[in-house]
DNA sequence: TCTGATACCCGCT
DNA sequence: AGCGGGTATCAGA
């Protein structure tokens, strides 16, 4: 590894911290007409404020202040309106070389035939395991072709979101992993080791809309988003926003296929099939980072 | 403005 | 046939 990894990794973001930080998000998003305060927030949680403080700014970089504004309705439509539809189709070309997509994860990807696709996952073998993330348990699946799956699951739940990981492909063989999987999960939550010279290798298996759905998805930029509606238009079937809406929704690999940036025409953030806390805590953490 | 209800959209099961 | 991580439009607050 190089010097700029190494130097870099101490901000990896701790996976303990996101059991508070979700709750700071769930607290001020709940609450977000009165503007709860550091300290009713902190009071709330039964923590002293000055700690509160200094766990939300490790994990996110951004204060839990500047964070409530980045999720913001405001913030949100700004992130639309800067540049929603050529955002698409230039982003490649610009993002290699500009300073636009420097923190980003870059990917390399692979659509799986639409044989294997039907198969659903007949003869594939699946690796998996369970890492701490910034945004929770992480489940991470992978074949020997690539990263297949990401998902997240609270404590506590982990069975749950296996279950609806090795529903999508019921005819693969599972085996749990975690020496495998692990240095998928240090590699994707660490920004130092995000870089163009080495993409992480994933696999798309979906059906063919799909697989055309989350490519789109790869090419929005971190700090960027686009709406449902957008991402139509781009596959040239501008009235097909609600079946984006589905196939968004049904993405395999959440966060490296970046789901959690498209929003609503209305700056709304609409869903999110891992839970609306969490798609707002991917959006304000990209935020502190970008 | 904001919130609900309604109508139409389209790929997947 | 029916269901969504949609969207535009319109009626009441």
């Amino acid at each position: 590894m190089n010097m700029t990894a190494t130097l870099k990794s101490d901000i990896t973001p701790q996976g303990a911290d996101y059991e508070t930080v979700r709750q700071v998000i769930e607290l001020i998003t709940e609450d977000y007409r009165d503007q709860p305060s550091l300290e009713d927030i902190a009071a709330r949680l039964k923590q002293p404020p000055t700690q509160l403080q200094k766990t939300f700014t490790r994990w996110a970089g951004l204060s839990p202040k500047a964070f409530l504004q980045a999720v913001t309705l405001d913030h949100a439509k700004r992130l639309l309106r800067q540049e929603s539809m050529p955002l698409l189709e230039t982003s490649i070309e610009i993002g290699l070389s500009g300073p636009g997509r420097l923190h980003d994860l870059f990917v390399t990807h692979e659509a799986m035939s639409p044989g294997e696709w039907k198969a659903r996952g007949a003869g594939l073998t699946i690796r998996y395991g369970f890492h701490p993330s910034p945004f929770g348990q992480a489940l991470v699946m992978a074949t020997e072709r690539g990263l297949a799956g990401l998902a997240f699951a609270d404590d506590g739940n982990e069975q749950a979101c296996l279950d609806d990981m090795t529903c999508r492909w019921p005819n693969a063989t599972y085996v749990r992993d975690q020496e495998a999987t692990a240095p998928y999960a240090a590699r994707i939550f660490d920004p130092g080791r995000w870089r163009p010279e080495e993409p992480l290798r994933i696999v798309l298996i979906g059906s063919d809309f799909q697989v055309r759905v989350w490519q789109a998805l790869l090419r929005i930029p971190m700090g960027k988003a686009v709406t449902y509606s957008d991402i139509a238009g781009e596959l040239g079937q501008p009235t097909a926003s609600r079946a984006v809406g589905a196939a968004v929704g049904r993405n395999p690999i959440s966060f490296v296929v970046p789901c959690h940036r498209a929003l609503g025409k209305s700056g709304a953030l609409t869903g999110y099939h891992w839970g609306l806390t969490r798609k707002r805590a991917m959006l304000g953490w990209e935020a502190g980072k970008a």
